[in-house]
DNA sequence: GAGGTAATAT
DNA sequence: CATATTACCT
């Protein structure tokens, strides 16, 4: 089983929120991708091939990078090389399922922008000898989406979510911040298990990135005196 | 079809 | 306004 991250929509992390799922904590696989449909999904897999996943035909809903995705996003950057760090191979090393080649391909094309702009400021000395590393996760307040049917409230609630957004930015700040909410550690277990193998190209034997992420553990992460739930940008400065 | 970039949408 | 999606081109 190729250890997939399955991508947890955002309403669906909505709906875990309030209500104490049934299940106990520690929900190693949850549900199919984004199969969230109650009403009319009876498209069940007939024969052989088939298994239309509803996911590929279907209009996802927006996707949020979370700070967890983004990480696993760089590290898959990482650990191909630049080289290969090419829309297509950076999604199936991230094995997040559910994620689309589009998504990865946009989601790179802000982060090529976000290294050039680096280079030209911070480092004094030239020389790509210090990795691009300084990433800062945040805070993702789930917006709400479904594929199908929207309710209105939903609608507004998305109204909402856009209006009072980005409430607060990231001055970098010399010293570095106190942020007591930095992701936990990521295992680092040398798992011995590949992604699919690549085509004929050579044999780039690279290790695995941390397999195990959890989407789950978002921390509302508030200040005190602020009071605002503060989203704070993934790609900081300007 | 895939990658890259610009435009558009949310 | 930042970010994600879509359109266009190669």
């Amino acid at each position: 089983m190729p250890l997939s991250q399955t991508l947890i929509t955002p309403e669906l992390a909505l709906a875990f929120d309030a209500p104490a799922p049934p299940q106990p904590a520690a929900y190693s696989h949850p549900a199919p991708p984004l199969s969230s449909d109650f009403e009319s999904s009876a498209s069940a897999a007939a024969g052989s091939g088939g298994a239309d996943e509803p996911a590929r035909t279907l209009k996802r809903p927006r996707l949020v990078w979370t700070p967890q995705l983004h990480k696993r996003f760089v590290d898959a950057v990482a650990h191909l090389g630049i080289k290969n760090a090419v829309p297509k191979t950076i999604m199936q090393l991230m094995s997040v399922d559910g994620l689309t080649r589009e998504n990865v391909a946009s989601h790179l094309q802000k982060y090529r922008l976000y290294l050039k702009r680096m280079q030209g400021l911070g480092t004094s000395g030239r020389g790509p000898a210090a990795g691009p590393e300084p990433f800062l996760p945040y805070v993702q307040t789930a917006p709400l989406q479904h594929p199908q049917q929207i309710t209105a409230a939903m609608q507004q609630q998305q109204q909402q979510y856009y209006h009072q957004r980005h409430l607060g930015h990231f001055g970098s700040s010399t010293g570095g911040f106190d942020h007591g909410f930095l992701n936990r550690g990521m295992p680092q277990p040398a798992m011995h298990q590949m992604v699919g193998p690549p085509p004929g190209t050579g044999f780039l034997q690279l290790t695995p990135p941390p397999a195990a992420l959890s989407v789950d553990d978002l921390e509302p992460a508030r200040r005190e005196d602020g009071g605002e739930r503060k989203v704070l940008t993934l790609f900081p400065d300007r």
